[in-house]
RNA sequence: GGUGCCAUAGCUCAGUUGGUAGAGCAAAGGACUGAAAAUCCUUGUGUCCGUGGUUCGAUUCCACGUGGCACCA
């Protein structure tokens, strides 16, 4: 059981909707911290490409864990949990409220429900397997799971490689089958939930989205993306907005098909987050201009809990 | 004004020797346990411009109309 007077408002939706703004007006109305959970926004290098908030916006409410990390540095769901976990239990010795803002759907619900332990990877152990599925390709790899962990082949996405390569280096590195790790843990949180979800018309959000992308050309994502250029193959910047203009530096699309490209490819991932989310009856779907219905709502679920 | 060409999915176009049609892109739906803004799976959405005519049957052939493009005046 939760602790019932402490209560995470968790402010989610897809890329675009208006998730910061809301934030601020949220947090000022519970007097609460934000903590984000953008998988990343954790990262300072990042700033134009993923709509980093600006310094009035962090100005305005207490912000943690954006611009935490360098891109430089491995980072994780599981290593996520932990981190917001600790904080969180800070932030509750003095506050009734924390507001958890984001859009990465993995990451909240590690937090809200926490997620199986796994070992860290091995970077040597990871390399050949990448290697290894380059030269076999992906039928190499899963005919070692098939082997490895039977049980786990069987339910996998046969065709997914980030699948079947971790489920295979997580056997290898631990001797242990992937599938015994999986226990789909209820842990306990020192904390209620409210999910607030943010959602608009699927044509408004898109256009929002293009305009979005336009500005953040207009305040030079190219040039950011230049600087980062040597660090091109960091998992960080597998990253829609910043591997199009990487394609584009390297001569093989023009500036505008890589525009286009960023505001396709930000269009589906909004789609993704939505079809993540489609599944957890417990969140409540608002627009975000309605501002004063979603403070009504959060106030009327304290009120029932206490 | 005259002549020619074109009109098919949201867009660009293919096609049907007459039996109501299919590619690419866009899009839609889904999966998801330490790479998650990642990775992967599935799906064709249609007054075939309009009105007549020929025909058992027209998106296809014919006529006219409408719109667009090109050339000539």
């Amino acid at each position: 059981m939760s602790v019932p007077n402490k209560y995470l408002i968790v402010l989610l939706g897809p890329t675009g909707v208006g998730k910061t703004e809301l934030s601020l007006k949220l947090a000022k109305h519970f007097n609460s911290p934000i903590v984000s959970c953008d998988s990343r926004q954790f990262y300072r290098e990042m700033r134009i490409g993923t709509a980093f908030p600006t310094d009035w916006e962090l100005s305005q409410a207490q912000h943690y864990l954006v611009g935490h990390k360098s891109i430089t540095e491995r980072y994780s769901c599981g290593m996520f949990e932990i981190e917001a976990l600790d904080l969180l239990r800070e932030i509750y010795q003095k506050n009734d409220f924390a507001l958890l803002v984001g859009g990465s759907g993995l990451y909240i619900d590690a937090l809200l429900n926490g997620i199986d332990d796994f070992p860290t990877p091995d970077p040597e152990l990871r390399k050949s397997l990448h290697q290894q599925l380059k030269n076999e390709g992906i039928e190499g790899l899963r005919h070692q799971l098939k082997l490895l962990d039977p049980d786990y082949y069987n339910q996998v996405d046969l065709k997914n490689p980030q699948r079947v390569l971790k489920a295979v280096e997580v056997c290898l590195q631990t001797g242990r089958t992937y599938s015994s790790f999986l226990t789909g843990p209820k842990k306990e949180r020192p904390f209620k939930p409210i999910k607030v979800g943010l959602t608009r018309h699927r044509e408004e959000l898109y256009e929002r989205i293009n305009l979005r992308v336009e500005r953040m050309i207009e305040q030079g994502l190219v040039e950011e993306v230049k600087g980062l250029y040597p660090f091109r193959n960091y998992n960080a910047l597998n990253t829609v907005g910043y591997k199009e203009i990487f394609q584009y530096l390297d001569g093989e699309i023009s500036l505008e098909q890589a525009i286009e490209l960023i505001k396709r490819n930000t269009r589906r991932y909004a789609k993704r987050q939505l079809t993540w989310w489609s599944r957890d009856k417990e969140i409540a779907w608002f627009n975000p201009d309605n501002q004063s219905e979603i403070i009504q709502y959060i106030e009327r679920l304290c009120k029932t809990n206490s």
